[in-house]
RNA sequence: AGAGGAGUGGCAGAGUGGUCGAAUGCACCGGUCUUGAAAACCGGCGUACCGAGAGGUACCGGGGGUUCGAAUCCCUCCUCCUCUGCCA
C-alpha cells in the first residue's frame, strides 16, 4: 500500500508511475487521497479535543465522588452528556473516512521502478538477454503433453476424475522427477545461504491483505468458507507474513528464506486454448525465494536473486531468456519485475518460469514490517521474492527439449536427485 | 470436539471500576566512581496519530458493549495451558 506522506512529497513522480500501469485519472485519485487524509487528520484533531474534554470532566467527577460530593458530581454528570453524544457522531465520522482512505490506498497499485517502461501488453515487456541454444529435435519430437502419456508421466484423467480439470497426478518417474526437482532447487538454495522454511498452505485472511493477494486477486485463490481461510497461490504469502507486524534491527539482516510449497490457483478467467498440459495448472509445485531488505540495498538483492535463477536455469542446460515487465504487465504490488522463460521446444513456447520482484516498502507498508537503524531511526522495510523455480514447467522444458526417438536424457545435474538419467518407454 | 484456566511494556510480573500508559525486578542506554571492567549509586528507557512547541488522543490478545469513567465488569472471536475425547 502507498504511504499518504510518499504520495504527497512525490506527487508529480506517481502520478506518471500509475499512468504507466495504465491507472485512469491517476491524479484525481491520488488527489482524493490526499484529500481524505486531510479530513482524517481534522476531524481526528476535533475528536481529540472532544475527547480531551471528557476525560478531564471524569477525572472531576473521579475526585469529587471520592470525597464526597455527589452533588457536585451529578451536575457534571449532566454535562458530559452532549459530549459524550458528540465524541460518538465524531468517532463514527472519523471511522468512515479512514475505511475510505484505506479502500482507496488498497485500490492502487505500487509504483513501478524508472525502469519499468510503460507499454500496452504484455508484447511490450522488454528482453533483455537470451541464452542457451535451442535443441535440435528429431523430426517426429512431440510436445509434453504427448510425451507424458506415452511415458506414462503424469496422468491428466485421473486427475479430472478425484479432484478436477488442472489438478494432475505425477507418476512413476514423473514423480520422481518433481520430487528430485524440488530437492534440488531446495539445496541450491540453501548453498546460496537461504534458511528453509515449510510453511503452512493455508492462510488467514489477514495475511492474504498484507501480502496484497486481497482485495486485489480475490478471485484467484481457493477460499475455505467454513474456517475464511485461503489456499496459497505463492509460498510468498506465508514467507513474507512471517515478518508482519516485525520490527527489526540492523543485525538481523540479511533476511534469506527459500520455501517449497504446492501453490493453488483458481485461473479464473484464463483458461484458453493456450493452455495445454503442465503449461497452467490448479495446483502445481514451486520452491520461493524471499528476501527483506534494507531499502539502500534491496536493488543489489535484487540483481543477486535474478543470478541465482539464472543459475539454476542454466544448470538445467535449458535456452532462456529474461524479460522486464512493462508497466501493464506488472503485478500490483511489485514495483519491477524480471521474468525468466525457458524455451521448450515441443511446442516451440517460451515458458514463464520464475519471476523476480522487488516490491520497495509497498508490501513492508501493508506488513508493518519495519526495522530500525543503528541510529535509532524506524523505517519501512523493503520485501522481495522469486520463483526458484516453478516445477511445471521446467519439467514440461525438459522432457521436450530432451526428447529422442528412445527416450528423454535427464540433465546432468539432475542425475543425483532422480537415480536415473534417462527415460524409456 | 467438550470442560476448566489464562493472555498486561524486550522479558518476568503487580494491578480486579477513578489522576493507570500502567508498580517492581531483569535486560538495555547515558552518567558518577575505577588504570580498565564488574559491583554500587544517579538518570533515562513502549508504539501510533495530531501539534512549531507545550501538550493532546488512542492502544493492557482482536472486535463490540455497560459506565461520567474500563487493563479491571459483560458479550464475542483468536491464541496458549490443563483434563477428557478423537486422530496421523
Amino acid at each position: 500500500m502507498l504511504l499518504v506522506r510518499e504520495i504527497k512529497e512525490n506527487f508529480g513522480r506517481y502520478v506518471l508511475g500509475l499512468r504507466k500501469r495504465g491507472v485512469l485519472d491517476p491524479d484525481e485519485q491520488l488527489r482524493h487521497i490526499i484529500d481524505l487524509d486531510d479530513q482524517r487528520k481534522e476531524v481526528q484533531g476535533i475528536l481529540d479535543d472532544v475527547l480531551s474534554r471528557s476525560n478531564q470532566l471524569s477525572r472531576k467527577i473521579g475526585v469529587l465522588m471520592q470525597s464526597g460530593h455527589k452533588g457536585e458530581a451529578q451536575k457534571i454528570k449532566l454535562e458530559t452528556a452532549e459530549i459524550k453524544e458528540r465524541g460518538k457522531a465524531l468517532s463514527e465520522q472519523l471511522q468512515d473516512i479512514e475505511k475510505a482512505l484505506k479502500e482507496k490506498l488498497y485500490e492502487l497499485p505500487n509504483i513501478p521502478n524508472k525502469k519499468v517502461v510503460a507499454g500496452q501488453s504484455e508484447e511490450d515487456n522488454e528482453l533483455l538477454f537470451q541464452k542457451g541454444d535451442f535443441p535440435q529435435l528429431e523430426i517426429d519430437h512431440q510436445p509434453h503433453w504427448e510425451l507424458i502419456k506415452d511415458y506414462g508421466l503424469v496422468d491428466f484423467n485421473i486427475g479430472n476424475k478425484i479432484t478436477g480439470a488442472g489438478f494432475p497426478f505425477y507418476k512413476a518417474q514423473g514423480a520422481r522427477l518433481v520430487r528430485g526437482l524440488v530437492n534440488y532447487f531446495l539445496d541450491k538454495g540453501i548453498a546460496a545461504d537461504y534458511q528453509e522454511v515449510q510453511p503452512p498452505i493455508l492462510v488467514n485472511e489477514v495475511s492474504g491483505k498484507a501480502t496484497g493477494q486481497l482485495p486485489d486477486k480475490e478471485g484467484q485463490m481457493y477460499h475455505l468458507s467454513d474456517t475464511n481461510l485461503y489456499l496459497i497461490p505463492t509460498a510468498e504469502v506465508p514467507l513474507t507474513n512471517i515478518y508482519r507486524d516485525v520490527l527489526l534491527v540492523e543485525a538481523d539482516f540479511p533476511i534469506k528464506m527459500i520455501g517449497y510449497t504446492p501453490c493453488f490457483r483458481r485461473e479464473a478467467g484464463s483458461w484458453g486454448a493456450d493452455v495445454r498440459g503442465l503449461n497452467r495448472l490448479h495446483q502445481f509445485d514451486k520452491v520461493e525465494v524471499v528476501q527483506i531488505a534494507k531499502p539502500e540495498n534491496s536493488y543489489a538483492v535484487l540483481e543477486e536473486m535474478k543470478l541465482h535463477v539464472e543459475d539454476l536455469i542454466a544448470s538445467l542446460e535449458l535456452p532462456y531468456r529474461m524479460l522486464r515487465l512493462c508497466g501493464k504487465d506488472l503485478g500490483f504490488t511489485a514495483a519491477i519485475t524480471y521474468d525468466f522463460e525457458v524455451y521448450s521446444g515441443g511446442q516451440k513456447k517460451w515458458l514463464e518460469v520464475s519471476s523476480v520482484s522487488n516490491f520497495e516498502n509497498y508490501q513492508a507498508n501493508r506488513l508493518k514490517l519495519r526495522y530500525k537503524t543503528n541510529g535509532g531511526k524506524k523505517q519501512l522495510a523493503h520485501t522481495l521474492n522469486g520463483s526458484a523455480l516453478a516445477v511445471p514447467r521446467i519439467l514440461a522444458s525438459i522432457l521436450e527439449n530432451n526428447q529422442t526417438s528412445k527416450g528423454i536424457k535427464m540433465p546432468a545435474v539432475l542425475q543425483p536427485y532422480l537415480g536415473f538419467d534417462f527415460i524409456e518407454k
